[in-house]
DNA sequence: TTATTATAATGGTCTAACCATTATAATACT
DNA sequence: AGTATTATAATGGTTAGACCATTATAATAA
């Protein structure tokens, strides 16, 4: 019939306050809260519980603190970090291997490429061409500019995700790709046979967004991100 | 050339060594640490800042914090919890309208429809049927039963993405769910005909299912998210 | 004018105590 | 003996006040 009390501990009661002071527009990025010393007087508490909300906060990325004169909590404009963040962590707990990520990774990638080919703008076609053209640069100089290749790669993947116009795959892409960096890199192997292969089909993919056709971009980016795949997982099994 | 070099805050340490004690499994989940007083010693750190550490993870989800005899910091099986309240902050912070989440829905689950068409076991239709049937219970009741047929509706949508057996579908299919009661339920209309016509496409969906049809599944998946956000947009206007 | 140095504001850490909660053990009652 | 009550002690939660470390700015010197 009722539901649990309203936990009592002092330190959620500030974290909350002041998150909610975020959320109706009383606080807003960029701004920074009074000093600690202050702002226990303010909530009438001592400085080291005033110090567990804060390190909470920062944890959710609503502030950040900095040290020094000047120093204090800013307000964060809220990002995806804390997503990539608790990605990382369900990884590295093993809860999530490679294969999942890459798995999922295909069909976000495909719907977003389809998306994209319904609707793009003159403007993102030519971003797009202008990455493929800087890609193509890295192909012709080989290995040795693998790195920046799987850069303006990322680039090119995640210029398709702004076309959607939805934050949330945005958000998703980027936090795919952030751990797909972080704990994928070293499985990665590619050689200028391979970057030419890969550069071919950012081509077709950019070719069958530009003409609007979201069935053909949707196959051609998950057959992109497919071959991806298994470089990795080829290099994982070589060693 | 270089990189920037480590941060020097203790309670950051701390952090760092409990998080990676966790990953590399010398604690494991259950697990109790020792208790506040001791631990202190054993970082040769004061109690205030070894809480800070204690808290931020405890917000990143790795441990759980209990009171009394007996409690402690407690070792946490990591969740998608972190994630969905990550979500939730986009969106309260309007970085994430209910347009752009029903959107991203209706992509996510045809495909995770679509996967479990091609991937499904005899007993995942059977636990389909029978969630079906209880769905059906609470359509003939009407109106009144909204609430346990969208909890219902809510089962059978994780159950598909359970036979995806890709924990990345789950998460995200889990925080979007989250996200879009917490936030989005008071937008949700539903009468009797409502009730029939979603009960309708639950039926046409899971059959699709069972004839390993995927392209004819997720097309019945996005048509059922769809309907649903309509429901959702029409309650919306009618403010 | 520029480089150096002092100042003070601010977060970071420490110490030491007491409060609040809760599982368990001791006690009293039937 | 069995059950309800009460005390105990372990544990996290909170407080108070001090000092350390970092850094923007102002004061000073070259």
């Amino acid at each position: 019939m009722f539901q649990t009390a309203k936990q009592t501990k002092v330190f959620q009661d500030v974290v909350e306050q002041i998150q909610e002071a975020i959320f109706d527009g009383r606080l807003t990025a960029g701004q920074t809260l009074p000093a600690e010393r202050e702002l226990k007087e303010m909530f009438n508490i001592s400085r080291g519980t005033l110090r567990e909300a804060l390190r909470v906060l920062e944890q959710k990325g609503l502030i950040e603190i900095k040290l020094g004169v000047g120093g204090g909590s800013v307000v964060r404009t809220v990002d995806t970090d804390q997503i990539s963040e608790s990605l990382g962590l369900l990884i590295r707990s093993q809860k999530v291997s490679l294969n999942h990520l890459a798995q999922f990774r295909e069909d976000v990638e495909g719907i977003v490429a389809a998306h994209a080919a319904k609707n793009h703008a003159a403007e993102d076609i030519r971003k797009l061409k202008y990455l493929l053209a800087k890609a193509h640069a890295c192909v012709r100089k080989g290995g040795s500019h693998r790195n920046m290749f799987i850069d303006i790669d990322k680039q090119i993947h995640m210029t398709i995700a702004q076309i959607t116009a939805n934050p949330v795959y945005i958000s998703v892409l980027h936090s795919i790709h952030d751990n797909i960096h972080r704990y994928y890199d070293r499985f990665l192997s590619m050689q200028k046979p391979e970057l030419e292969e890969n550069y071919n089909d950012l081509c077709d993919m950019v070719d069958a967004i530009e003409n609007g056709d979201d069935e053909m971009a949707r196959k051609l980016a998950q057959q992109h991100v497919k071959r991806f795949n298994q470089y990795m997982k080829k290099r994982e099994e070589e060693k």
